[in-house]
DNA sequence: GTCCAGTACG
DNA sequence: CGTACGGGAC
């Protein structure tokens, strides 16, 4: 009886992350909440800026039900610098559905708000440790291009490892530009697309973005850092952002002024 | 200027 | 299915 070349591979891949994977603060935990707060933190955001908001919020919400005692507005204010402030009321709000009904099944995982698909399976392999694995676009690029005929699965309790390794690996050798092949990557052996050189071809090309300056995001996010700083801004200062935020949820509107979310 | 562990909405 | 959504880092 064989096993299978791909089947291999991972057994190296979980193999290289067990030696060299980095040690990120969330990976030190199998608490749902605590994962849930990672994750969301981690939508759009690189690692290296999450780890400080991550362990301040931990410690400031250790439980889903301390965050739904806060106010919205705390929330939001807590996330300036994360980008995404609906994420941080996503949270809360979540964070609410779990203090009044317990976490949910993992069937529901996207009933949560703010909770996708990929979100959901990152709480399976991640806090329930089931055998599935987290697709977002640095793994879809990995699975793409190392394995054309599908994931092979991850070693018997070994899902969590693979899953970490997998977007380790994305991040670091799987690169979408400039792919680091040659530089350790422990799936280089057998690797088709380094193989055939065309790594890039497999590579989908991201959305050009607006441009930030001017935009309708900078000037909310201008509005969202007066008020964390100083607790109220005047809606006449920018109306248009001010009822953008207010129709959101991440902020109210008092009279004049628009002042956190929840606030009392 | 480009990139970044996605999601919700029309 | 296309689009909007933050803002720091390289």
């Amino acid at each position: 009886m064989t096993v299978a070349p791909d089947v291999l591979a991972v057994r190296r891949l979980v193999r290289w992350f067990d030696r060299e994977g980095p040690d990120l603060p969330w990976r030190r935990t199998r608490d749902r909440w605590a994962v849930l707060v990672s994750e969301v933190m981690l939508q759009a955001t690189p690692v290296a800026r999450v780890i400080p908001y991550y362990e301040s919020w931990l410690t400031r919400w250790p439980r889903a039900a301390d965050l739904a005692a806060s106010s919205v507005g705390d929330a939001v204010a807590a996330w300036q610098g994360l980008g995404y402030p609906r994420r941080a009321r996503n949270l809360h709000a979540a964070a609410t559905v779990i203090a009044q009904s317990g976490w949910p099944d993992a069937s529901r995982y996207q009933d949560l708000p703010g909770v996708g698909a990929y979100t959901a399976d990152a709480l399976r392999c991640f806090a329930d440790e089931q055998p599935v694995l987290p697709e977002d676009v640095n793994v879809r690029r990995v699975v793409a291009r190392r394995f054309p005929a599908g994931w092979p699965g991850a070693p018997r309790g070994r899902g969590w490892h693979a899953g970490q390794a997998m977007m380790d690996l994305g991040r670091e050798f799987c690169r979408a530009r400039a792919p680091r092949c040659d530089d350790g990557c422990p799936l280089r052996p057998g690797c088709p697309a380094a193989d055939a050189g065309v790594v890039h071809e497999v590579t989908p090309v991201t959305r050009r973005q607006a441009r930030y300056e001017g935009s309708m995001r900078q000037r909310r996010g201008f509005l969202l850092k007066a008020l964390a700083e100083d607790g109220r801004v005047r809606v006449s200062s920018d109306p248009e952002a001010a009822d953008s935020l207010v129709a959101e949820g991440l902020a109210d509107r008092r009279g004049s002024l628009l002042v956190p979310a929840g606030s009392a």
